[in-house]
RNA sequence: GGGCCGUUAGCUCAGCUGGUAGAGCAGGUGACUCUUAAUCACAAGGUCGAUGGUUCGACCCCAUCACGGCCCA
């Protein structure tokens, strides 16, 4: 049965009455009071619409692998039962063509009224697009070709009283793609396919590490002095305390303190939260995962990158090569990937020598290629401009530079003989940031140093530098074994393994402007 | 923060020089036992982002605001 919220047929008189407000509901409307219709309908008539569970026995993709191979027309005895959302149904009279997905795949659905009966006809026929379904029936192949399911019972698992976008361009606005992603997911098969990789990458990495041993942890994310990254933080408060509260805006100095305590090998992954502009590759919170390991040199993190990411890749992927949107081919697997002093990277591109230049001609250089360094206050702010503006899109394939400048990395061992460059690195590739990584500092007495010139530098205006921890200083006095750590974004890595142009379309939901 | 673009039916989009709106999909009714973005017929669906202004008359011109996108700082 039926139930319409039709408007009274009018005749043709010119002054018939103005419609009520029901009576001028809107498309959506009417939609969703019809579908609540057949949900009262269901259950006068003794069903029940919203069933607690469901049993299928196997995905979508299972019966496609199964009877890829199967002829046109051949139909089978292999009983399936698949649940899914119903998101095609064509009606040939007493056959209906329907289309089930679920998160393996779409089949379709070929439901015939002399198989499931008068009544399971009407049912699969009172279906509306969007609705959670439960089918039952065999594998087989239209006579066109199609595989098919050949159901031979049907039922409503869950309603979709709203009606979903449209089939073929699915959901293109980007404020509904990103404020509702659940119906992202549900329109675009694409940006589902992102997040199922996403979830894959982050497994991979997981697995890589376990197998090298090392243990994942947790550390706070409020922490009552932050550090580990030249960022503004978000504030919070705590009440019982009374104490004001950071969001973390990196790992480090809890990670480093495992280091102390003996763990060894330690990884974390996670949120962390920086109070900055918003843009295709910032979002405030974003994932980050850092790695500490007792006895490594910052060589050894690199060989450690230099493979984690072509197994990533390949256990996700299928290859260790990605096809880039803009770039081309982006070659993960070509050992060893060059290691690039920072200074010769800069020199090269821009002909600053970044030990001898002055500040000025930094600054010319900076202006010449359309950079106002006003904002550059430190020689170091001016280096990581001069990599920013001449180097960094420049890096299409894997590429680490190294030996950064001790005035940019408060926490990284300067090499030997050398007070102003550290055994540190940077990874890129695709012209962006992925990692970064160096020897930890590990004598207190020069992180104390290195403290104070950065608590001279926040007094001279850079509200980035870091803030003296006094308990991180307390913990190296005990004792941190020579370490080598690693951070990079789980988001940048996830953008070039699925050609997302922007951070917003690998995180699931991102940050915006509240409506409310 | 600055510049440019956008906001029209549930969704995807048209809309001319200012004369109060169209299509496809989805939805409704009907036909159809092999459809593939099914097809065919009929009927329905709109506070044109918001608020002001100009005008006899505004989706269209102007101003402000909101939200989004892209670029720049």
């Amino acid at each position: 049965m039926r139930m319409t919220t039709e408007a009274p047929q009018t005749d043709d008189q010119t002054d018939a009455p103005e419609p009520t407000a029901e009576e001028r509901a809107s498309a959506e409307q009417r939609i969703m009071a019809d579908r609540r219709a057949k949900l009262d309908a269901m259950t006068a008539a003794g069903g029940e619409p919203w069933p607690y569970s469901a049993s299928p026995t196997a995905r979508v993709e299972d019966l496609v692998l199964a009877h890829a191979n199967l002829e046109d027309g051949v139909e089978t005895e292999e009983r399936y039962v698949l649940a899914g959302r119903m998101m095609m149904r064509r009606g040939q009279g007493k056959l209906i063509f329907a289309g089930l997905m679920d998160r393996s795949g779409t089949i379709q659905l070929f439901v015939s009224k002399a198989v499931v009966g008068e009544d399971g006809f009407a049912a699969v026929d009172d279906f509306d697009l969007g609705d959670w379904i439960e089918v039952s029936g065999t594998a087989m192949k239209t006579r066109k070709g199609e595989l098919s399911l050949k159901v031979d019972s049907a039922r409503l698992l869950a309603k979709c009283i709203r009606p979903l976008p449209e089939k073929f361009h699915g959901l293109a606005d980007e404020e509904q793609r990103r404020g509702k992603r659940y119906l992202d997911l549900v329109a675009n098969r694409d940006s589902l396919d992102v997040f199922v990789t996403r979830s894959k990458v982050v497994s991979a990495i997981r697995r890589f590490l376990e197998e090298r041993d090392f243990l994942e942890v947790e550390t706070p994310v409020l922490q009552p002095i932050y550090g580990g990254a030249a960022a503004r933080p978000f504030e919070t408060h705590h009440n019982q305390l009374d104490m004001k509260l950071y969001l973390r805006i990196a790992t480090e100095l809890y990670l480093k303190r495992l280091i102390v305590g003996g763990l060894e090998r330690v990884f974390e992954i996670g949120p962390n939260f920086r109070n900055e502009g918003i843009s295709f590759k910032h979002n405030p919170e974003f994932t980050m995962i850092e790695l500490y390991q007792a006895y490594a040199d910052y060589d050894d993190i690199m060989d450690l990158f230099e493979e984690l990411v072509p197994a990533v890749a390949s256990s996700v992927l299928g290859t260790t090569s990605i096809e880039h949107p803009e770039h081309g081919e982006i070659a993960f697997g070509n050992h060893p990937w060059p290691r690039i002093p920072l200074r010769d990277a800069i020199l090269e591109r821009s002909r600053i020598d970044i030990d001898r230049a002055a500040e000025d001609e930094m600054r010319e250089a900076l202006r010449e290629a359309g950079h106002d360094p006003k904002g550059d206050t430190t020689r170091g702010k001016l280096i990581d401009a001069l990599l920013t503006k001449f180097v960094e899109p420049n890096l299409i394939q894997p590429t680490f530079l190294t030996d950064y400048p001790v005035e940019l990395s408060p926490f990284a061992r300067t090499h030997p003989g050398s007070e102003r460059t550290t055994r540190r690195f940077e990874v890129f590739a695709a012209g962006m940031e992925l990692g970064n990584a160096f020897s930890e500092l590990n004598d207190p007495a020069v992180q104390l140093a290195r403290f104070e010139e950065q608590g001279a530098a926040r007094a001279a205006g850079d509200d980035e530098a870091e803030h003296l921890d006094e308990d991180y200083i307390t913990a190296l006095e005990y004792g941190m074994p020579p370490t080598g750590g690693l951070g990079f974004g789980i988001d940048r890595l996830v953008m070039l393994f699925t050609g997302q142009k922007s951070v917003r379309d690998v995180i699931l939901f991102p940050a915006r402007r509240s409506k409310a």
